[in-house]
DNA sequence: GACAGAGTGTAAGATAATCTTACAACACGT
DNA sequence: ACGTGTTGTAAGATTATCTTACACTCTGTC
């Protein structure tokens, strides 16, 4: 199993990170909502702390995402590919987080063609 | 709403056991099998000890349940966002894998044309 | 009834985590 | 350059969990 608890922080992390954003909120904002401390959301989005239950169901919500996504649960392909997508997008300069969705979205629209 | 998180935690602690009863299992042998102390489990399932989010999800693979039911998420939650995410996560996955690699190379090239 | 064993709840001191309160780096727009 | 917003990070104070016990409640057996 290469399942370290550390890389299984980071993936929750990384997962948050990317909800956070395409729900278009800073951690400042994250950190009022849910009541946290806005240095945890910053080292919980980089694995350096953990994330309790309850908390991860807050995000869940505020994100409008399942807590089984966030831990990586389910549909790992998937999600993958979207991580590499996202990482990927990432790279393109000038973009902005709303226009990264945008092109994610269009990107994954192409593949409706094959699909009912 | 004052012991809103104590409320919470004590759902959570609910679910935990059943689920637990359910999968037939002792606190003993389940904090053997996830490495927890066994005195945490007992707190835990009665809510005056919190879960961490990969404790948790290590808790939904022992009892074959989803995370999103054992923090009192219902599947009667079903949220137009997360459809829309769900579906694009479809599209994704019938893309073909050599299809992917194009698009991300595309995005990665667009990216070091302007490259910072 | 008395006993043994499993299962569970709980307490106290040691240990490890998080929180508070700062400061710094970076990007972006004026 | 300047000010603003966002994010990363550090040090001491605070709070949580872990370790190691002990006690209680069931069953089943003698």
């Amino acid at each position: 199993m290469p399942d370290d608890k550390a890389e299984k922080r980071k993936l929750i992390g990384s997962r948050l990170a990317i909800a956070r954003k395409r729900a278009g909120l800073s951690q400042s904002q994250v950190a009022m909502e849910l009541k946290l401390p806005r240095p945890s959301v910053s080292e919980i989005e980089s694995g350096r702390r953990r994330v309790a239950a309850d908390e991860l169901a807050m995000f869940a919500d505020l994100y409008s995402v399942d807590m089984d996504w966030l831990a990586g649960r389910g549909e790992e392909n998937v999600d993958v590919i979207r991580d590499r997508l996202q990482l990927a997008a990432r790279k393109v300069a000038g973009l902005k987080n709303e226009d990264l969705e945008k092109v994610i979205d269009l990107l994954t629209s192409l593949g409706s063609k094959e699909d009912k």
